[in-house]
DNA sequence: TAGAACATGTAAGACGTTACATGATTCA
DNA sequence: TGAATCATGTAACGTCTTACATGTTCTA
């Protein structure tokens, strides 16, 4: 599942702007790259040449006109076909961990700081994902199906953030307690 | 926490070579780098003309001559204060969940048929780690704290892929039995 | 009046991977 | 005899990010 895939997928939804994409995919934690229009609109313009998607120019007043894209026929079969391609394994970059792996040279309330410090951000960012669940209208919603999946895949990110919340205050309370 | 900060750590362990590192980086989840040579060898030159490392080259009878290197005092102070650095959040590429995300257009089978490869794959990895975990010497062990943060880091990466596999089978029991 | 949102695009460079190149030794 | 391990390095390429470039409209 590369960006391209993911253009795709979005487009399979609904026909939307290189602006558009950008926003979704900058927004996302699933979709997670940057955002950035570099690869976003050299995608689009290698998708079109490629025929997975096609794009219609809609002029308006009072904003920049804009290319709204839409997936073909083609786009769909090949959209298809990755979808049935081998699960890849999440790819976990934890530059915590490798902090916390030297922090032999640090005393106990430094480590302890560091630990309070990644608490916040974590619980912030759990908080972020609950509250992002709750606002309607920003997945798609075919079928009870897909509404269902996508309260999975966001059930996902907030399961792993959870554990990783529980995960920082044991290890805390551990070097609190000095018990090793 | 980028390449560069690992190495000083590692090397803020023990002396090691390119190779060495290479390896402890392949087979490492934590330093989720690929470990390809081009980045490590560059790298250590980087940072031997910064002063932060020195090598030593060991002639050894019936293997190729290697390079050790060793951290600087320089080095030490550098590594020191990334370890200082706010924490990052954690970086989580689940391309799975994209693929799920456009799975509107499969019929349930596939679906689950999906759902259990992935559950295989998670299942795989976490005994990996389970496994990796009980052999020893993998890691340094200065310290009692030492010891107990690295069994903290290893029990991270253990709990956030236990906490995929509780998810993955939950859904797969939901998908089997329509609750949507 | 300054910044954000809308909208499309390009340039430069950092980061990361695979594959190539070389060559001895060890093990199945 | 062929593959894996040890050991260092380079070439080519693909991915990804930040920043630049341009211009209007709306909002604080």
């Amino acid at each position: 599942m590369d960006l391209r895939d993911t253009i795709l997928g979005l487009l399979s939804w609904r026909p939307a702007s290189g602006y558009d994409l950008k926003r979704i995919i900058s927004n996302s934690e699933v979709f997670y790259w940057s955002g950035n229009n570099n690869q976003i609109y050299k995608s689009l313009i290698e998708l079109q040449n490629e025929g997975l998607v096609t794009h219609q120019v809609h002029i308006q007043e009072s904003l920049p006109a804009k290319k709204v894209y839409s997936i073909t026929e083609k786009g769909l079969a090949v959209l298809h076909q990755s979808l049935l391609r081998a699960p890849e394994i999440p790819e976990l970059r934890k530059g915590f961990l490798i902090q916390l792996a030297w922090a032999e040279i640090l005393p106990d309330g430094e480590i302890l700081a560091l630990l309070e410090k990644y608490e916040q951000e974590i619980a912030g960012r759990l908080r972020m994902y609950q509250a992002q669940t709750a606002r309607p209208g920003r997945s798609p919603d075919r079928s009870p199906r897909e509404k269902y999946l996508w309260k999975r895949i966001s059930e996902n990110l907030s399961a792993t953030t959870r554990t990783e919340l529980e995960w920082v205050r044991q290890t805390q309370q551990d070097v609190r307690e000095r018990k090793f």
